[in-house]
DNA sequence: ACCGCTCTTGACCAGCCGATCAAGAATTAA
DNA sequence: TTAATTCTTGATCGGCTGGTCAAGAGCGGT
């Protein structure tokens, strides 16, 4: 058996631990933030002893970048998608689509990033300036054409960027204050694409 | 003398601490949370004693709620200035510079309320379904009339409104990220302006 | 059955933090 | 000056929290 081959060889019950304490510490820190939460609170919410939990992660903040880590790569995939060949507005509204998806079905990981970058992305800094920034210029660059090509309105692609990501993520970083305004309409998210889609379609629609 | 008047009478030395205190806890809270902020953080950063802040705000949580309620008028003066009389767009686009402006010149309220909202908002949740909710309720009337007017494309008020705070709190909020990404380009606040505009006015203009 | 390794836990500790208090210093009004 | 009030602080307390430790329970291979 080559056990050896998957890095450090986990047994059966350090996976499924290791995946519970991930899915308690992601509820936690993103409710309370990184020095609100406590080990405990983390423990209770996976069923293990404070002790126990420390036996998989020495220290607090090990478990706070494992989730970030682990939560990272999937929030960035609707933008890896983003396809060069695509029709430009298809793409720009399918990625907003699918940002808005994940701002509904994983709020949580939402603002534990929110919280992270707010308070200095201490834990992340050197993934912002280095692999994200990475993707970020690689798209940014995709836009650009589209808008030298005449296929898109004129448009800092950087600024764009940032648009989508904050008007995505706001319904789930600012849900109770969305909700605190609007009530709780069944279609708040149905009516959030459609407004949105229509302002970015309408706003980078390319002009004679 | 009528010092009764001017409710519970305050000494200079009373009016010109709590200035102190206030100013030096929005620093401190913007940058921690309220949980990882520490009351001798506070007091450190005005120059007092912890038992002598705590003379003036006698627990953590009223310094905070203080604070809190001292920044959130301004916050939202802009808003109450988007005139029904005026232009639309032109309205839209003033609105769009002075959230800008706010951001730039005071990001650290910004976070301040990123913060609280992101956590809850246990502190001003009531604020935010009374007279935050009227307020927007009114200035949301006033967009749907400009649509059905044919001044303004079809839009819903509410979710453009949202568009508006999220990407212009953006640059406040995420400020790490954003320079992470970017740089420190000298003319990024005036670039995100220009973007932001453009993007808002195309989008909404109105459609013959 | 045996043995080595992984897993689990109760008890405990040191440090931090919010809050209190008693007592003294400064300010104010007469 | 005097006396009342306001302001300031060193010392201290109780509770919480991150982290340790030693000892035992469970598991897997032989």
């Amino acid at each position: 058996m080559d056990e050896a081959r998957t890095s450090p060889r986990k047994t059966r019950i350090q996976a499924q631990n290791e995946e519970l304490i991930l899915k308690a510490a992601l509820e936690v820190f993103s409710a309370y933030g990184f020095r609100g939460a406590t080990v405990d609170q983390i423990a209770a919410g996976c069923g293990l002893s404070k002790p126990n939990l420390l036996y998989y992660f020495r220290r607090k903040e090990d478990i706070y970048v494992a989730v970030l880590e682990h939560t990272l790569h999937g929030w960035l995939e609707p933008l890896r998608q983003l396809d060069a060949s695509g029709e430009p507005l298809a793409e720009i509204t399918r990625y907003i689509a699918a940002k808005l998806r994940l701002s509904r079905d994983n709020p949580r990981a939402s603002r534990l990033f929110a919280n992270e970058i707010l308070h200095g992305a201490s834990a992340i800094g050197a993934y912002l300036k280095g692999p994200l920034r990475e993707l970020v210029d690689e798209k940014a660059a995709i836009i650009s054409r589209w808008s030298a090509q005449g296929l898109l309105a004129p448009v800092d692609p950087h600024h764009l960027i940032f648009a989508i990501w904050a008007t995505t993520q706001h319904y789930a970083d600012f849900d109770v204050q969305v909700h605190a305004i609007t009530g709780n309409p069944a279609d708040l998210m149905q009516t959030a694409e459609e407004t949105l889609t229509a302002l970015f379609v309408e706003g980078l629609r390319p002009r004679p």
